[in-house]
DNA sequence: ATGTGGCCAGTAAGGCCGATT
DNA sequence: AATCGGCCTTACTGGCCACAT
């Protein structure tokens, strides 16, 4: 419920944000084939800095696009969380790449060959932040990919690009794997797309329509219809797997 | 005088940001030798961002790592500003590299065979910002560089590097090429990194030293010193060469 | 010793394409 | 025609080294 009720929020911040987004996506210059990368990013923020909640006064770097450690607003009060979040920029749309270091659950599935690949999260499923007071506070880690799907426009004039839909993905927790991932041919993870010829870090990818299957809400996307904008809702539901664990105050790292 | 007041006021975030920033910096663990890119592009992010003044709803999208289109308070008034900051980790502490995207003045200067470089600005004089009332706004460009200057800690115990100083540099707006930049031999300018053998994108490269002659409040650095912070004024006077070109009021695009 | 030039190297982030279902 | 696997390309950023003062 909490993955969800952050995706919801993030969803509806991509929304509102969508037209724009559109617009400076579309119509970027190609100063690099590199640009959609960029844009991707810079979009992400754009969209989402303008919905933050209580903000903690906690800061980190490292290689995540959008990283947050805030107070979000739950059913049952606020909830320390530390916010992640991955830009993405693709002409496919069915699945999305990860590095270690963007991966919150131990990962395994089955590979052509019959046997079994792995990877160990990189995220740590909470944050320790020092807290003025007394205890430190545990800061629930939670992972969204947000995915820019195009199309390139091929007659070199602008729009240069045709931004097909947005889609956002909530990965699950890594204390959430014996639902989503309890063995290696039950899972949405896939092999990655290093090169193991060239000893490439390993990497892992998700598909998009195993997840949808496994927990529906998990996968949303914003579709930019011609002639269409996004003024109306566009939270789909999904079936009602909305069982999801409650992590609040049941949580504690361990 | 604008820009002036804009570097003072970015020296000072980062100086208020600059105790963390050191302890981010030099205990980071290094999960790749690229580390410290991403971490000098957080740490400005973070440091900037508590400073921002009046935003304008604009944004726009690109290669620059942090840049704000924002009504900046001046002595005559709110100008309107496009404040474009790129974040820099270096070894090295009397140069810096810039893109031809990043450079605000037509450069030239005299290469080491005698002939003449050449390279024109990539970043805009100004960006026009459409306003709901009539007149579209013209917002001057202001382009800042923080470089953070360390070194590697060879123990391989944390901490990993060892934070020595912030350079922050506030590179002239175009217009003042007849100041800074009249002739080839007159310039802060020089040869930029790129493989000419490989057909890179010319870069080109800003001597520390050359635009501290030239203007001396432009070059400021934070200098990190074994047991003392940050806790006093550090912004540096340079001489008195403050007859900066006044753009404010005066200025429109051409 | 420093100041300059400039060749490379390491690391993302995806484009693509060939092999499978 | 889609789905997967995975090799390779591109660009970005500085590390570094060789000369020249």
């Amino acid at each position: 419920m909490f993955e969800k009720q952050t995706l919801r929020t993030i969803v509806q911040a991509l929304q509102q944000y969508s037209r724009e987004a559109k617009d400076i996506f579309d119509n970027a210059m190609a100063s690099s084939s590199n640009e959609v990368i960029v844009l991707a990013e810079d979009l992400v923020q754009y969209a989402l800095e303008v919905a933050e909640v209580f903000p903690m006064n906690k800061r980190f770097a490292g290689f995540i696009d959008y990283k947050r450690a805030r107070w979000s607003p739950f059913v049952s009060g606020l909830m320390p969380q530390v916010l992640l979040v991955d830009a993405k920029a693709s002409k496919e749309n069915n699945r999305d790449t990860l590095q270690r270091s963007q991966l919150p659950m131990d990962a395994e599935f089955r590979k052509s060959d019959g046997s079994i690949g792995k990877l160990a999260a990189g995220v740590p499923g909470h944050l320790e932040i020092p807290s003025a007071t007394s205890e430190p506070i545990y800061a629930v880690t939670t992972t969204i990919l947000v995915h820019y799907y195009y199309k390139d426009n091929l007659t070199g004039m602008p729009p240069f690009r045709d931004l097909q839909s947005i889609y956002v993905l909530a990965v699950p927790h890594g204390r959430l794997k014996d639902r989503y991932n309890p063995d290696p041919d039950t899972t949405f993870f896939g092999e990655g797309k290093h090169s193991s010829a060239r000893n490439e870090d390993p990497r892992i990818r998700v598909y998009f329509s195993r997840l949808k299957k496994a927990c529906p809400w998990r996968l949303q996307e914003l579709k930019f219809l011609p002639g269409h904008d996004f003024s109306s809702p566009r939270w789909r539901e999904g079936e009602s797997l909305e069982e999801e664990i409650l992590l609040p105050f049941s949580y504690l790292p361990r």
